[in-house]
RNA sequence: GGCGACAUGGCCAAGUGGUAAGGCGGAAGUCUGCAAAACUUCUACUCCCCAGUUCGAAUCUGGGUGUCGCCUCCA
């Protein structure tokens, strides 16, 4: 029996057993990134996160529609397309491919559908639909300056995600007063902006109510994707924990106001955030790092590594010393499966699948543990000791039988964690660094121009021929136990910022 | 003011009633010409504080202290 998968609920607060409407398909959504400048640390750790939730889904047998969103309309969007004098089209298209690449370089898996909010904005279950349902059901109103304001006092439970009622939202400080807005927790479904050019027409019967050419409010859009490519009733919807409130509790007042249908969502879940320095990271306060700002430094496993360790839902507190740390974990795992891999070309070549049967049952009869963690609520913490575990005792393994199907599981448990194991086969050239720290001719001159005779200096002329030359004359030194040249040879490179590792096959060098 | 989260060894981090996973770092030893890696062993009588429930609590209850988040765009 595979053990049952448990997901903490943000609208019950509780951990609760997962069962879909119509098993085994899942209709998952997660909230997709608003396109207006490059990805940062905390797409990532969002996007990761529900990438193994994917995983996982798919390895406990499900079918998951997979669908996340691009935000291609939005304030920020035109404040840069103004800022670079361009269009907010370039603008986010530009952001949609950079995030794309992004997410390619983290190895996550990429969407079944991945809609954009303008191409939205009409049609049967579009924005304007649902808008025009809103305001016949009398949840929404028009205001006199054509905008389209949903009236949260006819929603009897408004708030129940956020446990944050009506009432509640006017007490608070900081929420502005909007003259238009019946209540000040009425929100946005439409706003209207005529001079813009990158503006809509409501249809007539939008328009003979009094509504004016604008663009939506942030809440609809999902409400409306949702709608179209999933249906009234989906079940798991996750996003970063900032979004409970506003933007997912309006979220589920639009669509259960709409259709009449409740729950609209039955599963909820939210991901914890990155903190630099424990201080939330976030524009505003210009402590964020692009996601490829860190791939110049680290490889993708490493920041996989770094954000698995932690649960989904706790902060992540974003330092150098623990990136260092998952880095050290990854360099140590990397050498393991450098040294261990090529001896099972076929495995290597071919890895075995991750999300079938086969998988699932190799994992309950070897690994259970690692199952049972993602069980629990995607326990990856849990999950990355027991391959811990996992790789000692394939360290410890004697025949070869015995390490092949130790290795299987390993290389299933990797890929269900979404690590790309090619890369550990190549971690020296996957840092990024390899161009600007491998030395120049110069450099390998001066640092061995101690070490070596006017002779041996001048057969080499150019940098790759003092690589490998180095190397047959420290091969050659060692033959003849002349270790104070071999020592030498060794400091050179060091001093050249490399490494010079030793094994009985022979000696290499990582920049 | 309202809602919420978190406090575990030098650092990171699991664990939600049965006697402290895992990673990084550190120490000693084995191995190797020396390094590196690997291997072996060690590295929290204790889980922010106080009180309570219990045969038994890091885990439950009450109180306190501290840190952080949301309530405005944000993953």
């Amino acid at each position: 029996m595979l053990p049952s998968l448990q997901f903490y609920n943000s609208l019950t607060r509780t951990t609760e057993p997962f069962q879909p409407i119509e098993a085994p398909t899942v209709k998952l959504y997660v909230c997709g990134p608003t396109v207006y400048d490059f990805p940062h640390l905390g797409h990532a750790r969002c996007y990761m996160s529900w990438d193994v939730l994917v995983r996982t889904l798919m390895l406990f047998g499900y079918t998951v529609t997979y669908v996340r969103n691009i935000t291609d309309v939005d304030d920020k969007i035109l404040a840069r397309a103004e800022a670079q004098s361009t269009t907010p089209e370039a603008v986010a298209e530009l952001n949609t491919q950079r995030f794309h690449e992004d997410m390619q370089a983290l190895n996550t898996l990429s969407p079944t559908v991945e809609p954009k909010a303008t191409d939205h904005i009409k049609g049967e279950h579009g924005m304007f639909a649902m808008i025009e349902t809103l305001i016949a059901k009398k949840h929404a109103y028009v205001t006199a300056t054509g905008d389209v304001n949903f009236e949260t006092a006819t929603m009897a439970d408004y708030g129940k995600l956020s446990k944050r009622p009506p009432e509640a939202v006017q007490a608070g400080a900081r929420v502005s007063v909007d003259a238009d807005k019946r209540h000040p927790s009425d929100f946005a479904l439409w706003k209207a902006n005529p001079e813009d050019s990158y503006a809509w027409n409501p249809p007539e019967g939008l328009a003979f109510q009094g509504v004016k050419r604008g663009r939506p409010g942030w809440h609809i859009e999902c409400s409306s994707m949702i709608r179209t490519v999933l249906g009234e009733t989906i079940d798991i919807h996750a996003g970063g924990a900032d979004l409970i409130f506003p933007h997912h509790e309006n979220e589920i007042a639009q669509s259960e106001c709409c259709s009449g249908k409740t729950p609209f969502v039955r599963t909820w879940m939210h991901n914890g955030f990155v903190n630099v320095d424990g201080e939330k990271m976030s524009k505003s306060l210009g402590n964020f790092s692009t996601i490829r700002d860190l791939l110049e430094h680290y490889p993708a496993n490493t920041l996989r590594y770094f954000i698995l360790t932690n649960h989904y839902r706790m902060p992540v507190d974003f330092t150098p010393e623990a990136l260092d740390a998952a880095h050290n974990w990854s360099v140590k795992f990397s050498i393991f499966m450098t040294q261990l891999l090529p001896t099972f070309p076929a495995m290597a070549e071919t890895l075995p699948a991750w999300e079938d049967e086969t998988a699932r049952a190799l994992l309950q009869s070897q690994l259970p543990e690692f199952l049972e963690a993602l069980a629990s609520d995607l326990n990856t913490p849990r999950a990355l000791a027991s391959v811990n575990g996992l790789v000692k005792q394939l360290r410890k393994a004697e025949t070869v039988t015995e390490k092949q199907s130790l290795l299987t599981v390993l290389l299933i448990a990797l890929q269900v964690l979404g690590f790309r194991v090619a890369d550990f086969l190549q971690i020296d050239t996957e840092n990024g660094e390899q161009q600007s720290n491998r030395p120049t001719l110069d450099e390998f001159i001066s640092a061995f121009s101690t070490a070596l005779s006017a002779e041996q200096v001048a057969l080499f002329q150019t940098a790759e021929a003092w690589e490998s030359g180095v190397l047959a004359l420290r091969a050659e030194a060692k033959r003849a136990k002349n270790w104070a040249l071999a020592d030498a040879i060794r400091s050179g490179v060091e001093k050249l910022g490399g490494a010079m590792t030793d094994t009985p096959q022979g000696s290499s060098i990582s920049w």
